[in-house]
DNA sequence: TTCGCTTGTCAACAGCTGATGACAAAGCCA
DNA sequence: TGGCTTTGTCATCAGCTGTTGACAAGCGAA
């Protein structure tokens, strides 16, 4: 990702933005907004970390500019109505990293930590995520079903967390799997 | 809860240790790790910050000795099996500040984001959290059952957090707290 | 060329954090 | 009383963080 260490960076702004709203989006999906220093996102994108100041403001700006950028590529409602819960629940028990179709949910989930970035995250995550997950769900219960169904999906990635991997046997992660699926499904679709 | 400030200290080392407990448990379930200080808790509990780490060793030993006391104290699987759904569904929807019930699970829930204090989270969750909880759902599905019911506990308090309340009609309150009450017993009961 | 704007680099700052060690006072025992 | 341990107080440290401003280099326009 970030450019060889040989002579200075080229001169590019578009690319250079880019490239570190990139690392910013990859670094915040996997730690928390404490955890994660300029100077690390900086050493990501091979870049000055005063940089990053002077293309987002300050790291609040980068954290609003990458959780924005973040859900505007989010590919979670890709797929059949009917395959919701089988997607979702193969994607929590058996994904590995964090792809595209989760990272805005993790970063979230990550932002939970710091007093200041819950401030950004509860101006976007209404309008950016649980209002178009309530609509794509839609009927009566769509805002209901979508708290749901997002307490679920963010609790089980905390709950794999805190045990460090699932801690279950191969049979267990079927079952959980196959639950997991019915009742993310039940739920979408209003049961 | 802290003494006025008049006079030095009374010498009561033991009451001044519970009296740092009783603020850190309060304090690391509101707050994330990171964003409690020890100066936050030696001023709640109106004690000399050195006295912290004379009584904990660290920062990271009082947050491990609070997470400790407040499982012990957790009060979460009291009542009847048949009535849990409805009882912790309408914590969740209803409960305001954060009782003894879901201290623990909150604390958990808060060190998600340090690396530090997932640690200690990931020692200690499991054999004071996750398997008590399997245990007293029981069966062949308890471990799997167990990690459901957490994940849809905690996800529905970020859920809340992140939403900034629950940003619900009355009406869907109602709803959601039937339908989680729901979900949750048939989740233990092994639906 | 020379000017002026853009882009990247670097050293440094103030603020906060957890932690340390010296010191004072209280209480206990001989 | 004198000595010892326990308990509480205080000033201070080193380390890290986000941020700043000065400076250098690129690059197109006049």
């Amino acid at each position: 990702m970030a450019f060889p260490t040989c002579g200075p960076r080229p001169r590019n702004a578009a690319a250079t933005r880019a490239l570190i709203l990139e690392a910013a989006e990859s670094r915040f999906a996997r730690e928390s907004y404490d955890d994660v220093g300029m100077r690390d996102i900086a050493g990501d994108a091979g870049v000055d970390p005063a940089l990053i100041v002077r293309y987002f403001g300050s790291k609040e700006g980068l954290f609003r500019a990458a959780l924005d950028h973040c859900h505007e590529g989010s590919t979670l409602f890709d797929g059949d109505r009917e395959t919701f819960g089988t997607r979702i629940a193969h994607e929590i028990v058996y994904g590995t990293k964090s792809p595209k179709k989760m990272q805005g949910l993790q970063m979230i989930l990550r932002s939970i930590s710091s007093a200041r970035a819950m401030e950004v995250v509860q101006q976007q995550s209404c309008e950016r995520f649980m209002n178009p997950l309530a609509t794509w769900i839609g009927g009566d219960h769509g805002a209901v079903s979508a708290r749901m169904a997002a307490a679920l999906m963010m609790g089980m990635t905390v709950s794999k967390e805190v045990t460090g991997g699932l801690a279950l046997t191969e049979a267990e992660c079927r079952s959980l799997e196959q639950r997991l699926a019915r009742i993310l499904q039940d739920i979408i679709d209003g049961a």
